[in-house]
RNA sequence: GCCAGCGUAGCUCAGGGGUAGAGCAACUGAUUCGUAAUCAGUAGGUCGACAGUUCAAUUCUGUCCGCUGGCUCCA
């Protein structure tokens, strides 16, 4: 596209916008410190520290003031100061939040700050020229932050906005936003009948209706099958076990926050399993173990109870009882690489399967409170390393923040509002097998301590549920979908005949459903639509009499005639492939 | 857990110190209809829970429970 003026960058226009909100928030609240504003995806944010927090209202006031501000056409302009000249300013300024800010800043770097009338802030730039650029914004929400993210600072008051080149631009985003929350997986749950929570139960606690267990079941059946292909054996494990058996473990010392409270059980205590490791290992242990039985997978759908703050749960993303698609890999050393790679492409299989092409990998490395030895978490960390390497895939390091018990692979995938949640994990564990004293005999006869890996693909199959719902917007694709074809008669005279038709796909295997009532077509239509059921056939006198179907495909208007058996090859063509089909719809 | 907002029928939501409202869904009846809503009637509520103020509270105040957004934390 031809453009004579350069387009300023998008980055530099939400800055600036974070400071013109500022700016008017100083103006109505002169009492407000504020601290920082930066830019983040879509738009921008800033932490102001005051007694009273904002409430909805006030943003309205501070929009009102930013347009008043923007149309003053007012100069920005940038300058350097010297470090005690700045501080000394700030102070003046009675801004203590910046003289920290300023206390971080290298003592090499120049101090800039930047003015627009009687507003001046701290800040390395760029900037626009005038505030007069500043048009096409909008403020979001207000939420807290803690000063320097740490939850024993001071309480800050975050308002998000966003900001755009146009008001074109700013409408299709907020359309975008009104979009993405139509498939906001906790809206689709109720609509589509597959879930629920309920107070009775208890937060964080999921109950899977009929639809939804449909979909579960088609999870773990296919879940099933590749890991039996794979080389892993199923086992079983309890929901409890005695606590005695987490202090083994460790997991009531570096785990207990999590761990719900124990139960006692004559005069023995018991709690809710957080994880499913050690009974694996139990499982391990349960026999001697030679070097020709490596690598062992055993792999469990296991559900664990953890706690969690109840302002951290979120529909199915964030629970408190999930089931895990979990195993435990017991390997010898020189095995570990190798199985990494085998995991990866699994994990990688099993995501492309369902449609996720969009994902993020972070390896994470050693913490500071770690166990095991420095040369073995470098070994490992480089086994992993490798093996993302070897799979090509692009990663990201997170610096310390591997689990105490070894370094680790993750991936996260998205949301229908681009927040990403971690489903796939791949861990190396030095802990457990030290602690529960496991082994094996070695080719020499000697004793050996394996390796542990733990792994999950779709991490809990309730975020991973939650994630499927938003991805295909609740428009599941065949294989997946809870009801497949829907036989809608004309009037209750094609009765017989959608017996007929219905019986057929039923034997074929078919998950169908037929709509009886008394309504009119167009009504049944609109049901199936809103039910978002991939294959509608509408059944009249016309369809009778040639013994054929129209066909109507979701997202579709129009109507294929189909004779009832290419429209069962159709199906099974499209089932055995897993075909995604039009099951993926962008925002 | 923290800050803010919210909680009224199965769902979506209106209302407001003086015995509770709509649409959809449900149920009953009529209608037998060709591609996104046929018509009529009936029933449905401890207004999240508990306490306080008041002659009177679903409405005001407080506490608790739950939900939403974000923070912190994590699959």
């Amino acid at each position: 596209m031809a453009d004579d003026k350069p387009k300023i960058d998008l980055e530099t226009i939400r800055h600036s916008t974070a400071h013109l909100m500022a700016q008017a928030v100083k103006q109505l609240y002169p009492d407000t410190q504020v601290t920082i504003g930066p830019v983040i995806e879509d738009g921008f944010y800033y932490d102001f520290y005051r007694e009273s927090p904002f409430v909805p209202e006030d943003l309205e006031k501070i929009e009102q003031r930013m347009k008043e501000i923007s149309s003053e056409n007012l100069d920005i302009t940038r300058r350097e100061l010297p470090r005690e000249e700045a501080l000394r300013m700030f102070d003046e300024m009675g801004e203590p939040f910046k003289r920290e800010v300023i206390s971080d800043i290298e003592s090499d770097e120049p101090i800039s700050v930047y003015s627009q009338g009687e507003f001046t802030d701290l800040c390395r730039g760029p900037h626009v020229e005038n505030t007069k650029t500043l048009k096409s914004f909008k403020l979001l929400n207000v939420s807290a932050a803690y000063w320097r993210g740490d939850e024993r600072n001071k309480v800050l008051q975050r308002i998000y906005g966003t900001a755009w080149h146009t008001d074109k631009e700013l409408r299709v985003y907020l359309k975008r936003l009104e979009e993405a929350k139509k498939r906001d997986h906790r809206k689709l749950g109720k609509e589509l009948d597959l879930f629920s929570v309920t107070d009775e139960v208890g937060p964080g606690l999921i109950l899977w209706h009929p639809k939804g267990s449909r979909i579960r079941c088609l999870m773990e059946d296919f879940w099933k099958e590749e890991h039996f292909k794979n080389g892993y054996e199923m086992v079983h494990s309890p929901h409890a076990a005695r606590v005695d058996m987490w202090k083994t473990s460790g997991h009531m010392d570096f785990y207990k926050d999590n761990i719900f409270s124990p139960m006692d059980i004559e005069g023995k205590e018991y709690v809710m399993k957080p994880m499913n490791c050690p009974f694996h290992i139990q499982i391990y242990k349960s026999r001697l173990r030679s070097y020709r039985d490596l690598p062992l997978r055993f792999a469990e759908l296991g559900t664990v109870y953890r706690y969690e703050r109840s302002g951290v749960l979120h529909g199915l993303l964030r629970v408190r009882g999930f089931t895990q698609d979990d195993a435990h890999l017991f390997c010898r050393p020189n095995q570990i690489e190798e199985e990494i790679v085998k995991v990866l492409d699994l994990i990688l299989f099993i995501l492309r399967s369902f449609g996720f092409d969009e994902y993020r990998v972070y390896l994470s490395t050693r913490p500071e409170k770690f166990v095991g030895s420095e040369d073995g978490w470098e070994q490992a960390t480089n086994a992993l390393k490798q093996a993302l390497e070897k799979s090509k895939l692009k990663y990201e390091v997170d610096l310390g923040e591997g689990v105490f018990y070894g370094p680790k692979i993750d991936i996260k995938i998205k949301d229908s509002l681009n927040r990403f949640w971690q489903v796939s994990t791949v861990q190396v564990d030095f802990n457990l097998p030290e602690r529960f004293d496991i082994n094996y005999i070695e080719e020499n006869g000697q004793r050996n301590q394996p390796i542990m890996l733990h792994r999950a693909l779709m991490g809990s199959l309730e975020r991973f549920f939650g994630c499927l719902i938003e991805h295909y917007a609740g428009a599941f694709p065949l294989w997946l979908a809870p009801v497949q074809v829907i036989l809608l008669p004309i009037t209750d005279q094609n009765q017989r005949y959608t017996d007929e038709v219905f019986k057929k796909l039923m034997n074929s295997g078919f998950r169908v459903e037929k709509d009886l009532r008394n309504e009119k077509i167009g009504f049944k239509i609109r049901e199936a639509q809103l039910q978002k059921i991939p294959y509608m056939v509408i059944l009249g006198e016309k369809e009778q009499e040639n013994n054929s179907l129209a066909v109507r495909k979701r997202r579709s208007k129009e109507t294929v005639a189909l004779d009832i058996d290419s429209f069962i090859d159709k199906l099974s063509l499209e089932v055995s492939k897993k075909d995604l089909g039009e099951a993926i719809q962008p925002i």
